[in-house]
Parts: C-alpha cells; sequence; structure tokens
DNA sequence: GTAAACCCCGGAGTCGCTACAGGGTCAAGC
DNA sequence: GCTTGACCCTGTAGCGACTCCGGGGTTTAC
C-alpha cells in the first residue's frame, strides 16, 4: 500500500505520516523499484494509533513512549497508566486555565453592550493599570 | 527608562518585548548615544495591554486590531466587541474540545486499574481499530 | 501519447516566544 | 586605572506538530 492509502486509511495527511517517520515515529518502510513507500496493514494500526493519541491531546514524545510500552507485551501497564495519568493532570490544568480565561473574556464581554469607543469595557479591561496577567495559553494554534 | 526596567514593569521578558517591537506591536523607541533603547511611560501601558490580551489567550494578530481600534477614540466599540465575541467563540470551542479530551481520558485511565499490558485499558483504546479520532489540540505548548 | 493523479525530496512557513553567541556599555569598588 | 559584573545590542536558531511549496519523477487511464 502507497504513502496516500495511508493516509486515507487513517484520516491524515501523507506529509504527516512523512513527518512521523522523519522523527522515528514510523519506521522506515520498504521502497518499490521506482522509490515510492510500500507500507503494510500493521502500519495503518500504527498511525491510528498515533492519530488516536492525538485527539486524547498526547504529544507526538508521550506517543513514543507509549508504542515502546506497547511493544513489550510482558510487562504489566503500571508505566502506561502512569504516563496516561499525567498526562491527564496536564490537561485539567489546561482545561482551568481555559475556564478561567472563558469566565473573564465573558465577563468582560457582558458588561459592554455597544457603546462608545470610550467607555468600552473590554478595552478598559486591557487597559486597566494593575489587573494581573495570568498565564498565557495559546488559543490560536494550528489544531488538525 | 530601559529595557529591563521596561521588562520588570509589565512582568515579560525583554525578549519578549523586543520580539514586540519587532513585529510592529510596539513602536521603535528612540535610543540613548550608546544605542540603548529608551522607553517612555506611555510604552508600559501598551506592554501591558498586550499581555492582558495574551492573558485572555488572545493571538498577536487579534491585540493588534485591538491596539489600532483602541488608538481611534471617536469610534464606537463595535468593531472591538465583536472581536471579542468572536474570540470567546474561539475559547469555548477549544474549551470543548478540551472537556471531551478529560472525559475521554478519564474514563479510559478508570478503565485500566493496574493489570497486565495485555489488558491494559489505555492501550486497548488507543489500538482499537475503528475509534473516531477527533482533531487534535496542542497541550502541550509552552504557557509562559 | 498525453494528461491526470500520484509519488519523491528538501526547505520554508506557522505561533509566540526563548535561548544562545558574540559582542558593546556602564557603574562600582579597589 | 583596572577589573568585575550587570546590563544592553544584534542576529540566528530552536521549540511542536505539522502544512505547503517548488521542482521534479512515475504510474495509470483513456
Ligand atoms: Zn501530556
Ligand atoms: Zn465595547
Ligand atoms: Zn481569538
Ligand atoms: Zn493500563
Amino acid at each position: 500500500m502507497k504513502i496516500g492509502e495511508l493516509a486515507a486509511a487513517t484520516g491524515c495527511h501523507l506529509e504527516t505520516v512523512r513527518y512521523y517517520e522523519k522523527i522515528g515515529l514510523l519506521p522506515k518502510p520498504p521502497r518499490t523499484g521506482s522509490g515510492y513507500r510500500a507500507y503494510r496493514p500493521s502500519d495503518v494500526a500504527r498511525v491510528r494509533f498515533i492519530a488516536r493519541g492525538r485527539s486524547l491531546g498526547f504529544s507526538l514524545d508521550e506517543i513514543r513512549s507509549l508504542l515502546r510500552l506497547s511493544e513489550s507485551p510482558d510487562l504489566a501497564c503500571g508505566d502506561v497508566d502512569a504516563l496516561a495519568r499525567q498526562h491527564l493532570t496536564e490537561v485539567r490544568l489546561k482545561l482551568t486555565q481555559l475556564q478561567r480565561m472563558e469566565a473573564e473574556l465573558m465577563a468582560t464581554v457582558e458588561r459592554c453592550r455597544g457603546g462608545q469607543r470610550a467607555t468600552c469595557a473590554v478595552l478598559q479591561s486591557l487597559g486597566e493599570p494593575d489587573l494581573p496577567t495570568s498565564p498565557a495559553i495559546s488559543i490560536h494554534a494550528p489544531m488538525g
């Protein structure tokens, strides 16, 4: 199976597949005579594992660890679970930050019901001299 | 006031201040004879405006627009509010994605109470062939 | 035979910083 | 006068996780 089919079967772009190969998340597949990558069905499973991990917010480095752990079938799953729980706390931290952000933003927007610019609550809130600035988290990062 | 004092007064790194200047968010300040940047108090307000905007999750581009809008004092605040409301919906979208992520992750982690790797619910969930992969959002981005 | 659809590679761009490397400047202490 | 250290300058490279582009080669269908 060629890279396009693999991409279609897993729902990700073929550039992404090449990227995963480049950073060592996918093994280098054999090539056809003309240099095309030739994948096997198990590669579909591996890419799907990665995609599903990403959709749970795992970083590619965490997924790399999970893949390694999944390849040694004798081990107990303690390490896997620890990694997942650790990641869950990261997610929850982000969640509370985002909730705070949403609350502040909503309060600000609600306060301003379209008057003059000079009394705009949004601008007032941004211009307030001594409000504490909580940690900035990225909302506009590209999301697949 | 020198860049270090500006940074201290606003709570951000001086590299960040230089970065804001580079991308045109801060005007180029005059220089001392030896080439040091010499800021005025109004620059503190501007950097704080940016920092507060970032802490509400606005992108630097959105903040650029907000700054421009804040500089034409005659306008009504309709555009400002529209931008803020638009951003609020972005935040809420991210929030629901993160909540979904948290719920799935928690359910998975709870299902697995540390047995054998072969029955690890986390690995099973990742290896499940036909689970839909929802959009991946970045959890591990650097956060100030 | 030729056009479309696929594949290859390498490099650059995204966002919002952060961290150097390799220098210049300034104030204080001896 | 000399050194030490804290500050400042520029320019560049790096982070994560892709995405897109240019400039080519290959395969497939009509
Ligand atoms: Zn994580
Ligand atoms: Zn307003
Ligand atoms: Zn926004
Ligand atoms: Zn487990």
